[in-house]
RNA sequence: CGGGGAGUAGCGCAGUCUGGUAGCGCAUCUGGUUUGGGACCAGAGGGUCGCAGGUUCGAAUCCUGUCUCCCCGACCA
């Protein structure tokens, strides 16, 4: 038996390991429909907790949820230049309505649409043609909304969780009276978006404006939480978009001020995806699986009981039950802690693995040794698979949540120091290509902070390392300097990555 | 769309060159021995060999056509 629970490490092979720790961890797996995964329980619950804590902290800035349609007429797509730009290579699109059965008798389309329908690829156009409808008076603004949904971007290559063709997400669509509202709004969703990343997927992440590369097609400013995954590639976690008055054109959304004058009315858009997900497995696993952050994991706490004879069993599983009994009505995180016996006829050993390879972040043993000890034997996730001890049943309950605290904070700290160790200040090119292995497929080396004249968008180099600008971080202090590829002065630092 | 590769049991593969009637590992199920760390032994179930034609007494194997998937590139939450 090899000595960790995925084969191959992380070392020896990234993608494959990524692959791996979704089928050990029971998490998604392909379907028949090309690029489309199936996302199974044990996946779901995890985007189940995202969902409604992300949806309580929109809740708590005024937002409410609603929701429109899947198919959005091709036209409205035209309606914004960058947009269809952007969105149209990767759209699906509806052209009929029937079916019938052809001269080899399979099914052939029939009924031509008159205009087609796309299947959304996001929302901005469909909403905004509603809102334009909703949106009077200064009276109706701020308009604050929601849609949790899915949507279909059909890409060229696809990895589960990280880029599906169908992927869920949330999508925040808001209107106000001025820019300055709107762009408040936009760095506030932002910010919530980073808290989620942060404090509960135990994630650490940079809070940056996008260079206008990559920006939100139609989108004034793109702003962006880009976390650092093992790899030391860069995977962006999260958007939100000040859309400016462009949308809002489009879809004709105008109000009347206070004075009574008629106004265009400022947009912005936000969203996370599933793509977190991979965002989360890719952070804290190890080259024994899954490895969740507690204010996110479905199952916080798992308890094995072991026993030989039928006797044992039975008296194992009373003193369990009482135990599970407890741990339910203590809480961690303002939530009751979540907690199951498995009791399957399975193997102790292999019993335990299978939590380990899930990410359960506590794993309870308890066999007649312990009982007469008065104790229980744990594991946690954040430390060794062999590292276990004996904690006094009578104090381990009211010591739980501290416990959960310490591991959500071990994950997080461990990532960060992960970033900070592999974010670098580089000043030359030589540097530069050198932190990146000199090509595409050396290793990923991580956050290189440069200078950079947003001039030099199209540099050899950064095509050749396939290396991509990242984000303009908010936080962190202006510092001047000489931009690398051009020579020119520069007021700031970009981070620069190879990225998911 | 360009360049490579692959379709055989739920999964991973061998068999194809040299045609002879389907095999291995894992998983599943049964029985037994085990049990504080991913067990062992014995047995069982499970496959129109991607699809359609053709050659042949006989095709997973040879020929023709076709479909699908994967990897590398262009695109990306």
């Amino acid at each position: 038996m090899a000595s960790t629970a995925i084969t191959p490490t992380r070392a020896e092979n990234y993608p494959e390991w990524y692959q791996e720790v979704i089928k050990a961890a029971d998490m998604a797996e392909n379907s028949p429909v090309r690029g489309c995964m199936v996302i199974k329980p044990n996946g779901y619950a995890i985007w189940e907790n995202m969902q409604k804590i992300l949806d309580g902290k929109f809740k708590e800035t005024g937002h409410v949820n609603a929701y429109f349609p899947l198919l959005i007429p091709l036209s409205f797509l035209e309606q914004e230049a960058e947009h269809v730009e952007g969105f149209a290579k990767e759209c699906a699109v509806v052209t009929h309505h029937r079916l019938k059965a052809g001269p080899d008798g399979k099914l052939v389309p029939d009924g031509k649409l008159e205009e087609p329908l796309i299947i959304r690829p996001t929302s901005e156009t469909i909403i905004g043609h509603m809102y334009a409808k909703w949106v009077k008076s200064y009276r109706d603004l701020p308009l604050l909304m929601n849609q949790w949904c899915n949507v279909m971007r059909w890409e060229m290559r696809t990895r589960m969780f990280l880029r599906t063709t169908e992927f869920l997400w949330q999508e925040g669509h808001t209107v106000h009276s001025t820019a300055k509202e709107a762009q408040e709004e936009t760095l506030r969703m932002l910010d919530v978006y980073a808290d989620f990343a942060e404090n509960y997927m135990a994630m650490p992440v940079i809070k940056g404006m996008k260079t206008p590369d990559e920006r939100f097609p139609g989108a004034v400013d793109t702003y962006t939480i880009e976390a650092l995954m093992q790899d030391r590639k860069a995977l962006q976690a999260g958007t939100s978009h000040f859309l400016g008055q462009n949308f809002a054109k489009a879809s004709g959304i105008k109000f009347l001020n206070s004075e009574g004058k008629e106004e265009v009315a400022w947009t912005t858009s936000w969203g996370v995806s599933t793509r977190l997900i991979g965002g989360l497995i890719m952070s804290h696993s190890d080259d024994d699986g899954l490895v969740l952050p507690p204010k996110i994991a479905p199952l916080q706490v798992v308890i094995l009981p072991i026993y030989r004879s039928d006797d044992e069993r039975s008296q194992v599983l009373e003193y369990v039950r009482s135990l599970e009994k407890e741990i339910r009505s203590a809480k961690y995180a303002d939530q009751p802690i979540s907690v199951k016996i498995d009791d399957r006829d399975l193997r102790g050993g292999e019993k335990a693995w299978h939590y380990i390879k899930q990410g359960v972040p506590v794993r309870v043993e308890v066999g007649p040794r312990d009982m007469v000890k008065g104790e229980v034997f744990v594991g946690r996730r954040d430390k060794g698979v062999k590292e276990k001890a004996g904690i006094p049943r009578a104090t381990f309950v009211g010591a739980l949540p501290q416990m959960l605290e310490e591991i959500q904070q071990n994950i997080y700290n461990r990532a960060k120091l992960l970033r900070d160790a592999n974010t670098k200040k580089i000043e030359s090119l030589k540097d530069f290509e050198s932190f990146f292995g000199g090509d595409a497929e050396s290793q990923a080396g991580g956050f290189a902070m440069v200078h950079w004249n947003e001039a030099a968008i199209n540099h050899e180099l950064l095509t050749r390392l396939k290396v991509t600008p990242r984000c303009i971080p908010l936080e962190g202090p202006d510092e001047s300097g000489i931009c690398i590829f051009t020579g020119k002065p520069s007021k700031r630092r970009v981070i620069f990555a190879k990225a998911y």
